[in-house]
DNA sequence: TCAATACCTGTCTTTTTAGTCAACTTTTCA
DNA sequence: TGAAAAGTTGACTAAAAAGACAGGTATTGA
């Protein structure tokens, strides 16, 4: 009775499922991580167990398998994806579109590293668990800003470049600061990367992009 | 020691060592396959045993263990990679500099993927077996190329652009190719990337890195 | 309070894995 | 040629892995 009160004032009232809800998202954050550094077959729920601090038969009692859990991880890692990137959908001046774009990607690569390197391993290994989503959504996603580059070198508002080619170029140079951090940090000279040194790497991008593909 | 090869450049008749350069090279082709699909803990020996068409017990005769393997083959594709940017070290004029360098770059993607990404996923993991490699030889590359960078940029040949973020874009483009081909595929339409595609790539990318950093 | 349901976990089994080893074949060179 | 060295490999071992499961505890609404 006291300590249903007692948490009754912490959490609120218990509801069928809210545990499950905070158990799935401590065990998902830690298996994001594993899968992040060491890949689908590299990781094991052993380490996933210890560093999420719950045994390793709990695992199983939320998660089928470990190919499930790893879908999961996926599923959840692409919703967190979706939302952050549907708001840039549609304005008339590539430089706004672009600016905004660039600057949300590489802010993605500084709260988000691991779900950027976990998608990257995927890719990396042949995008094998991925095929779905890039089937599906991707394509549409990719299709929909091929057009609306296109326009904008119709409407002479930029120079006439395959479009694809920008997009990756947005991505990969976003990406680079999550991916290959070891990298960056090393020739930076530092131990690790600052807010200020995402958003000098933004600056920069954003710059070279805008200038190089003839947008004022 | 090693000083026994120098009779049979053509096949002629057997001599020590040439076996075991020709299994070990066997070896270590389908080695790195398989690192750089699944990542150092996700690899099996008994794949890159199946792979090289060896028995397993074979792989152990020619390397102490899977970690020693590891090595051999990063070890072996750090010198692959050196041996083909080295050449372009100086030149006065950056526009041709950059343009070599990223035709350079995306050749070497095209050309040897599956090297390009071993080296994203060791990076991606945190790059825990290429610190010394990180510490020594790269940190002394990216530092003078930095400083040519530099003499551009006060001679007025380039806008004035943090060197490291240029040379961070140049490499996480030109990389881009050959770790995410799953997905510049689906993006294409096609089946697998051409050499024309790779070519058109370098293209726009020169495009975008020069007239981006105002250089003529 | 009291079933019913949800949640937890120690222990077990089976499969896969890296690595060993001794017996074997091939190649070399004196 | 023939003995020594180099190369080969099937069969083994020990450790680590995924997963199953029964017997627990905690939380719920009635």
């Amino acid at each position: 009775m006291a300590q249903h009160m007692t948490k009754s004032i912490i959490r609120g009232p218990y509801k069928p499922g809210r545990i499950r809800e905070q158990s799935r998202d401590l065990i998902l954050q830690a298996a994001q991580a594993e899968f992040a550094c060491h890949g689908f077959r590299g990781a094991t729920m052993q380490h996933i167990a210890e560093s999420a601090q719950v045994p390793k038969a709990n695992i199983h009692y939320y998660f089928t398998s470990k190919l499930g859990l790893y879908g999961a991880v996926l599923e959840n890692t692409l919703n967190l994806w979706d939302n952050v990137f549907n708001e840039l959908s549609s304005h008339d001046e590539p430089a706004y579109v672009l600016s905004r774009y660039i600057d949300a990607k590489i802010d993605f690569s500084r709260t988000h590293p691991t779900a950027s390197r976990l998608f990257a391993k995927e890719m990396i290994s042949g995008a094998p668990h991925l095929s779905a989503y890039l089937q599906q959504d991707y394509r549409q996603w990719f299709k929909q800003r091929m057009s609306v580059f296109e326009s904008w070198v119709a409407q002479g508002k930029m120079d006439n470049i395959d479009p694809a080619h920008v997009i990756f170029m947005i991505w990969a140079s976003t990406q680079y600061y999550a991916d290959f951090e070891p990298q960056i940090i090393i020739a930076n000279d530092t131990e690790q990367l600052t807010e200020q040194a995402f958003l000098d790497a933004a600056s920069s991008i954003k710059h070279i992009i805008l200038k190089g593909c003839g947008i004022h």
